[in-house]
DNA sequence: GTCTATAGAGTGATAGAC
DNA sequence: GTCTATCACTCTATAGAC
């Protein structure tokens, strides 16, 4: 939308990552340009440095913030039993990634186009996630609830399975996202269960 | 490396498309030049375009031409158990995928910059693939081997959970390809198991 | 089949006016 | 805080020489 000339109260920046967020995830960061984001926001280009030093650095933050984001909304019980924190994590991380597709596809897609340093604080912030599910596979081995084979392989099968969700799930398909994580928690609880 | 002037016995083509899937695996489509490829190869980047009229195209080569091997490579065997037929199936993939690590990383991380009419090609063939692994977790429900809620639900989880492999196996790592295809099929095989 | 040269458009980022 | 204008490149793709 053209926008007319002057401040427009401090809602810009806000609106810039929106855009910037929807655009890279739709197109890839590589794939979409400076023009096109402020062109959705309706500002000229020369504006959206206001908000940060340059692309880079506005990939990083959106990364950066989604991040924190889902560290800071998982809560493990470790007073629990190991069953039922595992239930509690595979049902989080669906909802959690179901409300953010654009974030999660950035987050899994974008990784090779931050810099070297932007890129290890990402993956030191997601290998904190994977340590919340390992942490609950080992204590359900220890405990004997649990028979796994290698705490870090089934952390990253059960990872990857429960992500792959976003890339397909859709609001108006044929089953409700309640569905879905019933499904989820039912195979993700049977591959951990011991053999009988 | 730097070339002299002339022809070169028709082995251009091959290394161009070498070239294009290593550095489109590495960085992303969007992030190529086409003289970065040419540089690769050790040629002008005129030179490309005897080989395919554009960038996209060369995309959509490298992306059909994968996905054509794999439904060539997997051969499904009806006659045999579903329980056994699914082992086969989660093995060669892991496999399968595990060998072309460039070809996985594109034809997942890609298909968003395809033209829509080579994404719908790209889009049937990999339905075709996922067709393979539900006829078997069909014909393993009819048969009470297996427990699913939903086979299509089930196909994309276990999908995900084995092209998951490709995102972080490094053969140097701890564990052998051989380690995790055993694990892996562990964690499939009891996650389709009737609960006791 | 490969080269050089170039058209024509687009890129990220900055300077200075308002 | 946003604008306009611009710098200095880079991009894909093509034409025509060899």
């Amino acid at each position: 939308m053209a926008r007319t000339i002057g401040s427009h109260s401090g809602k810009t920046g806000p609106r810039v990552r929106d855009a910037a967020m929807h655009l890279f995830a739709q197109r890839g960061f590589a794939a979409v340009s400076m023009r096109q984001i402020a062109s959705e926001v309706g500002v000229q280009v020369g504006a959206l440095y206001n908000y940060f030093p340059d692309k880079q650095t506005l990939l990083f933050e959106l990364m950066r913030d989604h991040m924190l984001e889902l560290l800071s909304a998982i809560h493990d019980k470790p007073e629990t039993t190991p069953s039922s924190r595992l239930e509690v994590f595979v049902r989080f991380h669906i909802t959690f990634h179901h409300k953010r597709p654009d974030a999660v596809f950035i987050a899994y897609m974008e990784l090779r186009n931050l810099s070297p340093q932007n890129f290890e604080e990402i993956e030191a912030l997601r290998r904190r996630y994977e340590t919340v599910l390992e942490d609950i596979l080992r204590a359900g081995l220890e405990a004997n609830e649990f028979q796994v084979a290698d705490t870090k392989i089934t952390t990253l099968a059960i990872i990857a399975m429960l992500t792959g969700v976003s890339s397909w799930f859709r609001s108006k398909g044929r089953l409700s996202i309640a569905d879905i994580k019933n499904q989820y928690w039912e195979m993700v609880q049977k591959s951990v269960c011991p053999k009988y």
